[in-house]
DNA sequence: GTAGGTCTTCAAGTGGAGTCTAGGTCAAGG
DNA sequence: CCTTGACCTAGACTCCACTTGAAGACCTAC
């Protein structure tokens, strides 16, 4: 298991935190470079875990794999990580102000509705309030309630 | 199409914002109460578009579809449907703030990444310091990278 | 030699909130 | 009468990041 011949799959997989299906799954989208074998044995080198951190990285930031695989090895009009890494964070910031808008309506409306009290839905006044709103715009510019938030890889 | 003998479905469904097929899986999933027939089609009244509000808003407070079968006729200890709503919003609330916190983490992560700068991924700052966390905690309580941020439902 | 553990592949499953398709029925207008 | 459009059902499909399962190959230790 030493690094004179590399590191197996369920070595990296311990030392990272994923399991190996992970990993594989990681192979097979394009985000790690296939690693070599030995009598079919995936053996890793040291830049396996750079290029693990640099995908958890990336997640965190809420990028998806596939963005990430063009972050990684893109053929975007930049050519450098850093330069597509910029180009790909400043769309991406908008998503994750919207997300965090989002949480913030989310936790107004549970505290409204803490606070609330009414015993019948239909006596509800946040209900009532959002049925006005939903009869009153006739046909504006809804139908598009999903509003782009699976851009932003929340996990 | 008058409220003589109800709604049609696509009339619903204009006026909510939604599509038909939406309608259907709501009554699917028991969250709506099954509507009259006349020769094989629905017919609504206008106490489905209560209905579908209280839906909207739970949906905005984060409440997946199955949470909000349980706070329209769940069984659950609390009786009235306000008390339903209190007890599972404060249980959303913490997922709430980690979604939020989630997002700024990302977006502190994003802006970090535009101002580094780096040009080649080994030699970020970033991924380096995320390597060797990853590498210096061994087996602590890691492998479950998965916070339970799917316990909000973001749509 | 055999038991146990780790590895291999490929295929299929998971969950959430719907959408889409195929194949058929119904109503209104000209 | 015939077309057009809206409706009906059941079931398959979507997206994403993986996981799980089956069936088999391989290595090490006893």
């Amino acid at each position: 298991m030493q690094a004179t011949n590399g590191f197996s799959i369920g070595h990296v997989a311990r030392r990272a935190g994923l399991r190996p299906s992970a990993i594989r799954y990681y192979e097979a989208c394009g985000l790690l470079p296939e690693p070599a074998r030995v009598s079919g044995w995936r053996r890793y080198g040291n830049d396996v875990f750079t290029a693990l951190a640099a995908i958890e990285v990336a997640q965190q930031a809420g990028f998806s794999l596939a963005e990430i695989r063009t972050l990684l090895r893109g053929i975007g009009p930049a050519a450098e990580p850093s330069a597509r890494w910029a180009s790909l964070a400043r769309k991406k910031l908008a998503d994750v102000d919207a997300l965090i808008a989002r949480g913030r309506t989310m936790k107004r409306l549970l505290l409204r509705g803490i606070e609330c009290g009414c015993v019948e839905i239909d006596a509800c006044p946040i209900v009532a309030e959002r049925r006005s709103a939903m009869l009153g715009s006739r046909r504006r510019e809804r139908m598009k309630r999903g509003l782009p938030l699976h851009s932003v890889a929340v996990r």
